[in-house]
DNA sequence: ATGGCATAATCCTTATGA
């Protein structure tokens, strides 16, 4: 089974790219975020067209999540149960026996911003409402942008922000791997200086001036049967590129 | 020191992103 994550950063845009990557790589369930579309504007025909349906959970402007699947996508549940936010980021579905949600984490903007205490209390929610659905699902596959690169290694050392790399951020995010989630892409070699955004600004994707925020994390019952975890810079490389890689994960159930 | 690019929504400027 192949998994895989994308920020689009606005499917309008970007729908030819994500049409042409699920040619190449047809994954069983394609987690993307920044819609930045409502629901009556998502592609349903063009994504029937080739071959997969869609379950959305979409808002105007801003925010906005999906999963698509060849398969049919079952128990779908929009936005993390009990935790009132008129953002829309969270979509959860089951396909083929995995249960499989994702995410869109709030940008956070700056360490100790209203934002940034937003952030924190969605992770909390976030960890709250994991923590339970684990109960009942063993299969677990948690993908998306969370806006946090867990390690030193996972943002360029010219980073001088404290934002995506702060200590509360790493905290929560280690209170996620805390629930038995495992970070997928730190399973297996990689090359140095692995990135999955860059600005769009400065050459920074030349430069691979970047961060590792997208991830994939997977529940145990998952992780022994993991083959591979990789970063496709390939649509980066495009005109008109979303500012986030694909990150993709292959795994025997 | 600032903004540098991209997107979407008020339109020709602003909010947001990371």
């Amino acid at each position: 089974m192949k998994i895989a994550t994308w920020n689009v950063n606005s499917l309008k845009v970007r729908l030819p790219h994500v049409i042409d990557w699920i040619a190449a790589n047809r994954p069983d369930a394609l987690c993307l975020q920044e819609l930045k579309m409502e629901d009556k504007a998502f592609p349903v025909a063009e994504l029937e067209a080739v071959g997969y349906h869609a379950a959305f959970n979409g808002q105007k402007t801003y925010n906005g999540v999906a999963i698509l699947s060849p398969a049919p996508l079952e128990a779908v549940v929009r936005d993390i149960p009990g935790f009132a936010d008129e953002q829309k980021r969270i979509i959860a579905a089951t396909i083929g026996g995995v249960r499989v949600i994702s995410a869109y984490f709030p940008n956070g903007q700056a360490v100790g911003s209203d934002k940034f205490a937003y952030k924190l209390r969605w992770l909390a929610a976030l960890t709250d409402w994991l923590r339970e659905e684990l109960k009942t699902h063993e299969r677990l596959v948690l993908a998306g942008d969370f806006n946090i690169a867990p390690e030193d290694r996972d943002a360029h050392p010219d980073w001088k922000e404290e934002i995506h790399v702060s200590a509360p951020e790493r905290t929560a995010f280690a209170a996620l791997a805390a629930l038995g989630l495992r970070d997928v892409f730190r399973q297996f070699d990689q090359p140095e200086s692995s990135y999955s955004w860059w600005d769009y600004r400065m050459g920074a994707f030349r430069r691979n001036f970047g961060l590792r925020i997208d991830h994939i994390l997977v529940s145990p019952a998952l992780c022994a049967g993991c083959r591979s975890c990789t970063i496709d810079k390939t649509p980066r490389k495009l005109e008109r590129p979303s500012d986030h890689a694909p990150v993709s994960v292959e795994f025997d159930l």
